[in-house]
DNA sequence: TTTGTCAAGAGGAGCA
DNA sequence: TGCTCCTCTTGACAAA
């Protein structure tokens, strides 16, 4: 059976013979095969037709040997034909195994079938031409879909872990605001004399505004971000929560200093300092919205 | 009888 | 213009 090993441009002589199951081996063609090919040894595309059209008329079982029933193999003659070589009213009939084994393995070379390979397989396999071109269709179309199958599972568990990330850094974010909260409440409950460095000046308050900056400045780490946030991302500085906290700590840890700044006759500076204090957290406020908004902006 | 799979039909788009 | 490909659909068939 010379048309398996025929030349090819495309192929090298025994290119379809690899493509036939491993125990073809020795360059048989299959015997499956060969049940597939009765009495066509070399088909010429008009014996192939011949051929084609043969096992087109043949029931076939799903284990895609082609029955050896003479008068079915018979049954239809050229009469029945329609103009693509198909029976008029025949039935669907699935390839045999071996047919699919080797196409199989030929879309596993190149899902696209050049019209030389088709031309070749649809010879070997006793198929038409047409039959080997919509078989590769089909299967680009299934390996499509399996692909699309991959590419959806693989998107899920993505969007999976950037959703439990994203949940964690909500979570985050509230606890740190509520801590925040926290710390104003005590503050509200113990005013804070900010005015420690400027003890028995409070009669030139509008001289000393350098005297407040001096004592935001040991927190410069919020006083960027507090009085710019317009200007500029907020993460580039710290995050004002963890700032406030620090500050707050700081003064809370200090009590002696701040009980030294409690200057009796200064309580209209004292109530000025708080404010300003208190203003301090109020851009804190805006700025945890800001920050929330920064947050919740880059997840969506 | 229903359901899933597969071969094949139909129609439109792209290309040389 | 013919060919090929893609997509959707249809019909046959086997299994549940």
């Amino acid at each position: 059976m010379g048309c398996n090993g025929m030349a090819s441009p495309f192929f090298p002589p025994n290119f379809l013979l690899q493509m036939q199951s491993p125990h073809d081996d020795d360059g048989h063609p299959p015997s499956s095969l060969s049940a597939l090919l009765p009495g066509a040894s070399c088909p010429t595309p008009q014996g192939f037709q011949g051929v084609a059209t043969l096992l087109g008329s043949r029931p076939m079982s799903f284990s895609g040997i082609a029955e050896q029933d003479g008068e079915e193999a018979g049954a239809g003659g050229e009469d029945d034909l329609s103009d693509d070589c198909s029976q008029v009213g025949e039935k669907k009939r699935r390839l045999n195994t071996e047919q699919v084994r080797t196409l199989e393995r030929n879309f596993e070379l190149g899902n696209k079938l050049e019209p030389e390979r088709k031309m070749q397989l649809a010879r070997a396999l006793g198929l038409q031409p047409r039959q080997v071109a919509i078989w590769f269709q089909n299967r680009r179309a299934r390996w499509k879909t399996k692909q699309l199958e991959k590419d959806y599972d693989v998107l899920k568990r993505q969007f999976e872990a950037v959703k439990a990330e994203n949940d964690a850094l909500q979570a985050q974010n509230k606890r740190l605001q509520s801590e925040v909260m926290a710390l104003k409440g005590r503050d509200a409950a113990e005013p804070i004399n900010l005015n420690k460095d400027t003890e028995g000046s409070c009669s030139n308050r509008s001289d000393n505004s350098s005297d407040i900056n001096l004592d935001i400045s040991r927190t410069s780490a919020i006083d960027s971000p507090l009085n710019s946030h317009h200007g500029r991302p907020f993460f580039q500085s710290i995050r004002p929560a963890a700032a406030a906290a620090a500050t707050m700590a700081h003064l809370l840890q200090n009590p002696s200093s701040r009980s030294e700044l409690q200057c009796p006759k200064m309580e209209q500076g004292v109530v000025q300092d708080h404010e300003n204090f208190c203003n301090m957290f109020c851009s804190l406020d805006d700025q945890s919205g800001f920050w929330t908004w920064s947050e919740q902006h880059n997840f969506h």
